[in-house]
DNA sequence: ATAATATCTACAGTCACTAGAGCTTCAAGG
DNA sequence: CCTTGAAGCTCTAGTGACTGTAGATATTAT
């Protein structure tokens, strides 16, 4: 049995997020000792290694959720398992697509300044000011 | 003078964001109509241009608070905006650099699960599971 | 036994918004 | 002028995924 000290130190998830996993429902509620310290079984290490797996790439608590859901029914086809981690293949694709316009944009507005003008001729100033100048149309997701 | 409606739309700011702005202090109180409606200025309108193409450039509230700042003073030297727009160049870039990683370990993942097997085989959560697996180091990002 | 370390709960903060309740003001139409 | 619907107001709390701290208790090491 683990300490919750052990557990964030074997997991690399952290004593608050731990907690924060109990108290919404991520993970079951530790067993605790006489003295109310939380013990962990080597089956809840496995769990948290899990979760923070997925976290790392990028899947979202609620998706977790659900992954750890599917686990638990072991005849139940994984069409669903799959959806949810293709979902999150698609998102970090567009995410990077968007991350790429953007880069494109600073990369234009930060080569052309020596940073020894002066304000008033500030180019980073001004294409912040003048989106008319951004060769990469970089708008915000439009997906909200 | 412009509604904060009007305004909204001509920046594609959003009125609760408006007013969230005008809250932490990223720009000025707006001056009242009688009927303590808030009006806006020309000027003011270019502002918040500016405000949210900073924004969609990924520049923090801080960052774009102190770009504000140093446009107000144009007789300083622009090295601390450009230096900004650096900063956040290279944190676009770390960004990007995560994402792929990201993207090359759910590429694996996926495309090995046809969708069709039982959990108990199931390649998503079985990857999941096991971070051995992992071609790529995909660790979260240890700036944390 | 004592001191240091680990653990506990409760509550609030982070960041950038976002929503909704309940009210007032404004503008358009009859 | 009156009515109605839209726009605007403040206040408060919520979102998502954590994160920190105060004040207390429990455990471990010396």
């Amino acid at each position: 049995m683990f300490s919750i000290g052990s557990l964030s130190q074997k997991t690399g998830v952290k004593v608050t997020t731990i907690r924060y996993y109990e108290q919404i429902g991520l993970i079951d509620p530790a067993i605790r000792t006489e003295g109310n310290q939380r013990r962990y079984s080597e089956s809840e290490l496995e769990r948290l290694g899990f979760i923070r797996h997925a976290r790392e790439l990028g899947f979202s608590i609620e998706a977790i959720g659900k992954l750890i859901e599917l686990n638990q029914l072991p005849d139940k086809v994984c069409a669903e398992a799959n959806t949810i981690a293709y979902k999150q293949l698609v998102e970090t694709q567009a995410k990077i697509a968007s991350l790429k316009r953007l880069e494109t944009e600073l990369l234009r507005i930060t080569k052309h300044c020596k940073g020894d003008g002066q304000i008033s001729d500030c180019y980073v100033l001004s294409s912040l000011g003048d989106h008319g100048k951004c060769i990469s149309n970089h708008g915000a997701d439009e997906s909200n």
